[in-house]
RNA sequence: CGGGGUGUAGCUCAGCCCGGUUUAGAGCGCUUGGUUCGGGACCAAGAGGCCGGUGGUUCAAAUCCACUCACCCCGACCA
């Protein structure tokens, strides 16, 4: 392992290759713009998992897989949404060494293959809703690529569900916006502005799109999350329709949920410093390592014992002890810190002899000396108050990165220095997006849910706009 | 698709201008043995490369020329 790691005030870019390939969370692979996702990273994946989906069983949901492969043809039913996808498809034209009678494209999302089943699912208004997750890969021909942000390959959830009428559409679309929310907030630590997006930047196929949008350490934006009504566009599209208890026939109305890797991408870059990943300990795969720390054979084993003596009743998948001995202390440390795990327990002769530990905290490199006594409840007290802590810096960062501006002059001077700007802008003309974009690389992240009615000229035409939205350069 | 960069050992790179003492190197990592061990240890001995590919020039190519492939970074598009 080399050592460091450029620092973020030399080039934040490289400080998040840097922490990527260095903690081992995934590296290159062949092919352009995919990755390996390795061990290090794929733990946090299946947290991000298991917690998710906990979360969507709660809320009513099932899992069930829908194939890769999806014809051409089917894509091209809903209008808005080919456009939106068609150029970053993936198609298989072969098969078997012979071309195919039709082009299969593979998946960039899900919602063509759902509904053209789904038709032969729903008839009846006893069938809905139909609420139903699926994990899976997705395939986008990106121009350009990130490490987890954006690949051409990723995994993600999606959930697509039916229902009767647009207000339960609607309440679904909302109920699942709020679960990432709790999710990114409780779990990642990652505080997140929840809202609307506007016409031109929601979803391909979708009535509306609501967000997360997160703030990065670098001032920029992530989107970390959607959710879309999709109305009645998928059902008209692929005719599923369902008898109302009126008797009558209509169309079944839609919505569609995900989120996907990048939320790792985010969790690093909300999270981590120059000396390595952090991981907030809800995500970790290993939330606690053991350094023992000896000089003789003799002290070795003393204190090898003791390690296992006070983790005996401890879920081996909570810690782990290392006891490599090509390495010293001072090198495992300093890896530990490097893969992001949150909590250190040092353990040397002297804590022997006078039965204690000492713990070290990733978040504040903050040691503590504790005894022994009860030190399980001890250890996953610091854990809790870490992920607090976390989360309680990501909020201020972002609460001291949100400013209010109200000219467009001194808008265009402050945005490259990041943040989150509450502003006047019309979103409602389209034009008025497409000239911030040209002028300042940023664009509108969303309308907030919790805007004050707060009347104010938009700063590119003067019209009166009802309430601020969230605008900023977003990755 | 534009702009920039890089391809030589597992990794980071030197060597290339000015072709031949180069039997291709260094550091890190790796293997073996020994000493170390409370913040990235040290010594010794090893293993490991047809220098991205193809073609050319030449008595001679990692080095010069042409073509080509790949990847990375920065922009426009996106979760």
């Amino acid at each position: 392992m080399s050592k460091g790691i450029t620092k973020r005030s030399e080039d934040y870019s490289q400080w998040y290759i840097d922490i990527v390939l260095k903690a081992e969370l995934a590296d290159y692979s062949p092919v352009k713009g995919c990755m390996v996702i390795r061990p290090n990273g794929y733990g946090i994946w299946e947290n991000i998992q298991k917690n998710l989906d906990h979360m969507f069983k709660e809320t009513g949901h099932v899992n069930a897989y829908f194939p890769m492969l999806i014809p051409e043809s089917f894509l091209k039913k809903e209008a808005e949404h080919v456009e939106g996808f068609a150029p970053e498809c993936a198609v298989v034209t072969h098969g078997g060494g012979k071309p195919l009678e039709e082009p299969l494209v593979i998946r960039p999302t899900s919602e063509t293959i759902i509904w053209a089943t789904y038709k032969n699912w729903i008839s009846s208004y006893r069938d809905l809703p139909l609420l139903i997750n699926q994990w899976a890969n997705v395939c986008r021909w990106e121009m350009r690529t990130r490490l987890f942000l954006r690949t051409t390959e990723f995994l993600w959830q999606e959930g697509h569900t039916a229902h009767a009428s647009f207000e339960e559409a609607e309440e679904e679309t909302l109920r699942m916006i709020r679960v990432y929310q709790r999710f990114a907030e409780e779990f990642m630590a990652m505080p997140v502005i929840v809202g609307r997006k506007t016409e031109s930047e929601k979803f391909a196929g979708a009535v509306h799109t609501y967000c997360i949008e997160a703030l990065m350490q670098d001032g920029k934006a992530l989107q970390a999350g959607t959710s879309h009504n999709l109305g009645q566009n998928f059902a008209k599209a692929f005719d599923v329709k369902f008898q109302d208890k009126d008797k009558e026939l209509k169309y079944v109305y839609a919505t569609s949920w995900g989120v996907s890797t990048r939320l790792i991408g985010g969790m690093i870059m909300t999270h981590s410093d120059d000396q390595g990943l952090v991981i907030p300990p809800k995500l970790a795969p290993l939330p606690v390592v053991i350094v023992p720390i000896w000089r003789s054979d003799e002290e070795q084993q003393k204190v090898s014992e003791f390690a296992r003596n006070i983790t005996k009743d401890w879920d081996p998948l909570f810690y782990k002890i290392d006891e490599r001995d090509q390495y010293k202390p001072g090198y495992k440390f300093n890896e530990w810190e490097l893969k992001g795990v949150p909590l250190r327990i040092e353990i040397g002769p002297r804590d022997v002899q006078n039965q204690q530990v000492v713990l070290v905290r990733r978040d504040t490199s903050e040691k503590i000396t504790l005894s022994i006594d009860n030190l399980k409840a001890q250890v996953e007290n610091t854990l809790a108050n870490i992920q607090n802590n976390l989360f309680k810096k990501a909020k201020e960062r972002t609460e001291a990165n949100t400013f209010t501006v109200n000219s467009y002059d001194e808008y265009k001077e402050r945005i490259d220095g990041g943040g989150f700007f509450r502003v006047f802008l019309d979103h409602t003309n389209p034009e008025v997006e497409q000239k911030l974009k040209e002028d300042t690389k940023s664009t509108i992240r969303c309308i907030p849910f919790d805007a004050p009615q707060e009347e104010g000229p938009c700063m590119i035409t003067g019209k009166t706009c009802p309430y601020r939205v969230i605008a900023g350069q977003a990755y």
